[in-house]
DNA sequence: ACCCAGGGTCATA
DNA sequence: TATGACCATGGG
């Protein structure tokens, strides 16, 4: 069982899955930051309440008072942390020129500067510059260590830059591929159930599925 | 009434 | 380097 076969095997149970749920790459990079160790229904309520307000800009968030933009993200929770957050990375956006201008940074020197801001650790930052930048970065989530750890293919308690290490040389980096496959190890664990133990979508191992 | 969710930071040892 | 505390809402 290689990287390659998981990867068929989940793109035929579940089929393309057009990730990153945003608009915008913009969107994309406040939702990475909502979604931490947060339910994506929860960052979509908050995301909603943003855009309701016309506040989904680096502009607004860096320059509005921390209260009114935690109470905009409270269904996302950790709403004062992720307020403190989301205005560290939108000052720095900002004040480095935005979008177009680190579309230019080479990839190397993008992820330094990301994980520079305070908020942004190595899963955040890695989908940032997976989904809202284009580059080809393996992203590592708790989903993806418990998966290949429970297929026997690789030890969960490696540290990131080693599985991400992993991941990349065993396979071609390529965007597309990448993109894919984070977006379906989602998938697959959001089908997890604790009543079903047992993967009925796809054939990878039994118990893949299931937390804790 | 639990358990968990698409993490990260900070204080300790 | 490696644990542990902390952050907090909402769905199952």
């Amino acid at each position: 069982m290689s990287l390659h076969a998981v990867f068929d095997d989940l793109l035929a149970a579940y089929g393309p899955q057009y990730w990153w749920p945003g608009d915008t790459p913009f969107e994309v990079m406040m939702g990475a930051i909502l979604t931490q160790n947060t339910a994506w229904g929860n960052v979509e309520k908050a995301i909603a309440n943003l855009k309701k307000n016309d506040a989904l800009t680096a502009e607004v968030i860096a320059g509005c008072g921390h209260d009114r933009l935690a109470a905009w993200l409270k269904p996302s929770g950790y709403f004062n942390i992720k307020a403190t957050r989301l205005q560290n990375f939108c000052r720095w956006y900002l004040a480095r020129g935005g979008f177009e201008a680190l579309s230019r940074w080479p990839t190397d020197e993008l992820r330094h500067g990301l994980l520079s801001v305070n908020g942004v650790g190595p899963e955040t930052a890695d989908a940032i510059l997976l989904y809202a930048f284009e580059r080809p970065v393996f992203v590592i989530d708790t989903y993806t260590r418990r998966l290949f750890s429970r297929l026997g293919l690789l030890h969960g308690t490696l540290g990131y830059e080693t599985l991400r290490g992993h991941f990349e040389a065993a396979l071609p980096m390529d965007v597309a591929l990448f993109n894919e496959y984070h977006a379906l190890i989602v998938r697959h664990a959001k089908h997890a159930c604790r009543k079903r133990p047992l993967c009925e979508t796809c054939s990878l191992a039994a118990n893949c599925l299931t937390a804790g």
